[in-house]
DNA sequence: TAATAGTCTATTAAATCGATAGGATAAAAA
DNA sequence: TTTTTATCCTATCGATTTAATAGACTATTA
């Protein structure tokens, strides 16, 4: 299931992509028009700035705007910030990459191989969908 | 990310299928080749029983096994059983809908349209796909 | 009737999630 | 220089879920 978190993070980074490029918009804002506690989503833009999605202002007209071209953000990068690890299992992760304790050897788990067909289908997705795609 | 109850679901699965067909296999067989708690094992497979996937015997000789061929047992209906909605979002799932409180219109909403490309390519690979292919 | 093996319900410890609180900091305006 | 505006940051809390455990019950076989 995805989070909340991931879900209004992606949701105020396309309500960002339509707004004219550059422009802070303040978190208030967003939050009022997607329906998002105002704190919560604070939190959730902090986490898009410190992986370099989003630049803020501060003080009056201050806000978050994107740092890149909507169409050069893809949505594996936002998944993996806010939401982690895109593969189900860590033993099949390409960046959380974790080995199971219960399992002596993956090359015949049958979990194992499920999960990466799974991991690479949803890899191609959300790496050939940019933020462009979602927002307009 | 998948459960336990999953993976150790899916493991047990693959376990039988590889067994004679029909010839009941002990809990604590699986429990020990596949490394998963007695106790823990022993719910994941009651409730593969009670979906239909598994026979069981009491007394001696008893055990759990398979109801059907592994090559008509899907994933699909394995995840279901197990870890519930395959959508990673409620309100593209097809067998548990519910819609988002914060969404005012899913048609316009770039969560929704996202999640619905993810629940496809997944739907496609575990409809696809089945214990047989799994086991061997 | 004793041993075997699944059935079922309840409980618990730990982790995660969603949200909230409140003060600190920086920028702009008065 | 002070006030206002708006982001920054840390801590905490309650609810839910997960993984696992305990223990008593039931059915089957020898």
């Amino acid at each position: 299931m995805l989070s909340n978190k991931t879900k209004y993070g992606i949701k105020a980074l396309t309500f960002l992509a339509r707004q004219e490029h550059g422009t802070p918009v303040q978190i208030a804002t967003i939050s009022k028009s997607e329906n998002i506690s105002l704190k919560f989503l604070e939190s959730i833009l902090l986490t898009l700035r410190k992986n370099g999605m989003l630049g803020s202002k501060k003080g009056k007209g201050g806000g978050y705007y994107l740092l890149k071209d909507p169409k050069d953000i893809k949505m594996t990068t936002v998944m993996r910030a806010l939401e982690g690890p895109i593969a189900m299992v860590p033993c099949v992760s390409l960046n959380y990459y974790e080995k199971c304790k219960d399992c002596p050897d993956e090359k015949v788990c049958s979990v194992h191989s499920l999960m990466i067909m799974v991991r690479d289908s949803t890899l191609e997705i959300f790496g050939n969908t940019s933020l462009a795609d979602l927002a307009y």
